[in-house]
DNA sequence: ATCCCGAGGG
DNA sequence: CCCTCTGGAT
């Protein structure tokens, strides 16, 4: 669709440097921060993952890890002994299923313990340059006020964008709409009166919200 | 009080 | 569909 284009070209222009903001050195540690970053903001996950990766660098460190070390690493960021169960797991399934290598294709991604698609994708695309395009809350919300899709489930939004975008913008589409959900289109209260898109919007009051 | 770049389970 | 897991930031 045209619009969706336009949409994300000026979204490009206002963003410049939008990107996955997530402090990672390969694969495997972005895997890992991504996992991190469920419910938190990634300000939080860098502020936690070098001490992390400095004791666990890899798949085949942290395999071995134990799971209450990690929990103590990761304290701060909430939901730590979810994400520590899930980041060993994770390290011991790259082990015994992978050769201690991060996966490529989301089959095998999304069998790891605590790897859903929207983490698989930014895997994917970050990692691999294999398009993906990654779905979150911001994604769900940016987009439907937009009026990008008519689907409201995470899947079902992933399939229309990436129907309307080259594969090669795919990564970088989820980038910027999380950017701006984070800076601008806020859930609660959506700052329309500096929005790019204020003339593009269906959501957009003159009153600074948005539905 | 409420939210934060989710995933798993009922 | 709903719920739970979690603490820090605001």
């Amino acid at each position: 669709m045209k619009r969706t284009r336009r949409i994300f070209a000026i979204l490009a222009r206002a963003y410049p440097d939008a990107r996955c903001e997530l402090d990672h050195r390969g694969p495997f540690q972005l895997l890992a921060a991504t996992i991190l970053s469920a419910q938190c903001t990634d300000r939080n996950v860098n502020r936690a993952t070098p001490a992390l990766f400095r004791r666990w660098p890899d798949a085949a460190a942290l395999a071995r890890a134990r799971p209450a070390e990690v929990e103590r690493a990761i304290r701060t960021l909430g939901l730590f002994r979810t994400k520590a169960r899930n980041l060993v797991g994770m390290a011991q399934a790259l082990v015994r299923e992978h050769g201690g290598r991060v996966p490529d294709t989301m089959e095998a991604l999304v069998r790891l313990p605590g790897v859903g698609r929207k983490t698989a994708n930014v895997v994917l695309s970050e990692a691999f340059g294999v398009p993906g395009l990654a779905v979150d809350t911001h994604v769900l919300r940016v987009g439907k006020r937009l009026g990008l899709f008519q689907a409201g489930d995470p899947v079902g939004v992933e399939r229309e964008l990436c129907a309307q975008l080259p594969p090669a913008q795919w990564g970088r589409a989820s980038h910027l709409l999380i950017w701006h959900g984070r800076r601008v289109c806020e859930a609660r209260l959506p700052r329309c009166g500096e929005c790019a898109l204020r003339r593009d919007c269906p959501s957009a009051r003159e009153d600074g919200g948005a539905s």
